[in-house]
DNA sequence: GCCACAGTGTTACTGTAGTAGTACAGTAGT
DNA sequence: ACTACTGTACTACTACAGTAACACTGTGGC
C-alpha cells in the first residue's frame, strides 16, 4: 500500500505534475483522501526521502527534492510519449476482452522475458 | 509472493500451457526452482484449489480443474493476441528508454484511468 | 494380499513486515 | 506566546513467509 503510494508520486513526478520545490500534501490529508492510516503515509514519505525524491521538513512539510534524475525534462518527454504508446496498447486489449488482470499478466510475463526473476525489490536499502 | 505464484499459474492456464487434468509440479519443487518456502506454495495451491483453479489430492498430487472458463479456447486466442499486442508496446517503451518500473507505472496510471480505485483484491471468496 | 517406501499435500508453530491507532515534538503565522 | 499546522515515535494487531513434523496415496517388493 505504502509502495503503491510512492510508485504514484514518483509517476507524478516523472511526468512533471510535481515539480522540485513543491509541497506536497500534508500525511492526514493524504490519508484521508485514500483512505488509510497516517501512519501508513508517514512510511511512505519517509521511504521517499531515503530514496531521494522528497525532502521532508519536521512541522513544516515534505517537499519535491531539487534533483531526483540527470535529466529532468527529457523524462517528462519520455514518459509522455509512452503514455501514448500504453494508451494505444490498452485500448487494443480492452478491445480484445482482456481485462485490467490479464493485461497486468501479460505485461508480467513480457517483462519478464528478458529478464527473468529479477523482482523490483532493490529499490530501498 | 503466493499472489505471484498464483498469476503465474492462472496466466500458464489461460495461455494453454497447462491443460485440463494436468499435474503440476509437487509443492517442493516448485519451492525448490522458485526458492521459496514449500509453505508459501502451498499456500499459493489451496488458494487456487479455492477459486477453483485445480483439484487437490491429498498424496497424489495437484491437478487443473476440469472447468475453469467458459470459453477455454477463446481465451487463449485472446491472450496470445494480446501478447502480440503487448510485445510490441513494450519493445517501443524499451526503445524510448523506458525501464521496467516506469512502464508498470505507465501502465497502472493508463488501467486507474477509466475505472479508478478498483485494485484487484475481490479474486477470493 | 500385504507391507515398506517414496512421493504427495496438510497442519502446527515461529519470526517478521505492513497497517492501524494514539500520543509526542517541531515549525510558522498570528 | 499562542495556535494550528506539520512530521515523528511508540504500541498493538494482522497477514505473510519460513521451519519442521504430520498424514495420506500410489508403487514396488515380498
Amino acid at each position: 500500500m505504502y509502495l503503491q503510494l510512492i510508485e504514484q508520486v514518483r509517476h507524478a513526478i516523472e511526468l512533471g505534475a510535481l515539480r522540485p520545490g513543491d509541497q506536497l500534501p500534508g500525511i492526514r490529508k493524504v490519508a484521508e483522501d485514500l483512505v488509510m492510516n497516517p501512519n501508513t503515509v508517514a512510511k511512505a514519505y519517509r521511504e521517499m526521502e531515503h530514496a531521494g525524491l522528497v525532502v521532508l521538513r519536521h512541522g513544516a512539510g515534505a517537499f519535491v527534492a531539487e534533483i531526483h534524475g540527470k535529466d529532468p525534462g527529457g523524462d517528462q518527454r519520455k514518459m509522455q510519449k509512452g503514455s501514448a504508446v500504453v494508451r494505444r496498447a490498452v485500448n487494443a486489449l480492452r478491445d480484445l476482452g482482456l481485462d485490467d488482470g490479464a493485461i497486468r499478466r501479460l505485461l508480467e510475463s513480457e517483462l519478464a522475458e528478458v529478464s527473468p526473476e529479477v523482482h523490483p525489490k532493490e529499490v530501498h536499502q
